[in-house]
This record gives C-alpha cells, structure tokens and sequence, in this order.
DNA sequence: GCTTTGTGTAGGGTATATACTACATTTTGT
DNA sequence: ACAAAATGTAGTATATACCCTACACAAAGC
C-alpha cells in the first residue's frame, strides 16, 4: 500500500500574524517551533502535524477550522463582515 | 530551539468507525494509509498529520474540530441530543 | 470444533517534518 | 540614507510519521 495520498490545504497564518502584527519569530516562539518552519509552513503549504497545527490554531484562539481549510480561504471580511457570519472562536486553551 | 512542546489531543475515530460499523481496514484504504497507522492514532494518540486529518475527517463527513480536539470528547449523546446543539458538518470534499 | 475478521504488539525500513546555520533581499523605523 | 527587523533560500542533520511483515489473541460465523 505505497498510494500516497495528500491532500492540499490551505491556511490563514500570514493573514493573521500580519492582522495582528505578530512576525514569524514572534509566532514560532510561542508554539516551539523554528522561525524557519513558519515560513514553510505559509509558503509551501507543507504538511506540518496535528499537534502543531492545534497549537498555532490556540495561539490565535482560533479553532482549527478557522486556521486550515481543504478549500482556499475567502478574503476575511467577506466572511466576518457578512450577515449572520458564525461565530467560529475555539475555546482558548492554555499552551 | 529544541523546546520540543508537543501537544495532547484526542480523537473519535474509534467511536465514529463503530457507529458506522467501518473497521480499521477499510478507513485505512479510504484515507490511503496502512491499517496498522489508524490502530496507532486510535490508541497511542499519535502525532498524524494535518493531511491525514483532513483525509480522515472528510471521510466522516465531518471538520477537523469534530473529530479531533485537545479535550477530551463528552459522550456523542450528550451533544447530539441537546437542545439547539451546533451542527459542524463540513463541506464533503472527495478524496 | 474450525475459520475468518478485527485487533494489539513488535521490529525494521523509508520518507519527510522540523531543527539549525548562514547569507541575501526586502521592508520598516528613525 | 542608514540601521534594524522581517523575510526568502539553501544546505545538512535528526526525529518520527507512516509502511510493511509477522504473529498472538479475541470475537463472530460456519
């Protein structure tokens, strides 16, 4: 069973850390990981872990979902600034 | 930066794969991994990757975050039968 | 009883997530 | 314009996700 079957997926982290002006080292810092996996994990869309992506999700006090999406994410205010939009705040767990 | 500052979760794979009757082997060949790797999720709660994730909750027709979260998960009763409880069905995208 | 199917455990192999260093380039602040 | 901070790129190194095989045990069906 050699299938490799990846799925793409899209995330929010540039849009976020820019929205609220946290840099790459800043963001790395908290979740313990290396300013370096930051970065590639932005660009290259590169398949980081469950237990990484929850932190990054936490230290947003965003739920996962609002983090990383099979499907390219909407410019936010599309989705923030519609009526009726779903409030999707996780709660925020303590790293 | 060798703060290795992993992460505790949990997941319902094992409850959805009995509620829906589906054993190891066929969630295994579904999401395109060895059989032995959902036993390994399943029990030791392992660090999968957010593709895996993504491949397995799309399998369940379900988000991430119902199917994954850092607390642990109450009885499904519990959730599915209280009044006005939120519906987190996420879009069914194909494998 | 036997056989099948699901599961748990163990050991070895490969790919890749992540670490780390270093330097170039861009952006920001003064 | 200069300095500082934030990024991008490149290369090497290590840990571990995931593969695969094999065998033991339990439950279910014949």
């Amino acid at each position: 069973m050699t299938s490799t079957k990846e799925v793409e997926f899209y995330n929010r982290l540039k849009l976020l850390r820019t929205e609220r002006s946290v840099s790459r080292k800043e963001l790395a810092e908290a979740v313990g990981v290396h300013p370096q996996t930051i970065g590639y994990i932005e660009r290259r869309q590169y398949n980081l872990s469950l237990s990484l992506a929850f932190r990054l999700a936490s230290y947003f006090g965003l739920s996962l979902d609002a983090v990383f999406s099979q499907r390219p994410f909407e410019p936010l205010s599309n989705e923030t600034l519609r009526a009726g939009a779903s409030q999707k705040q996780a709660d925020p767990v303590e790293l």
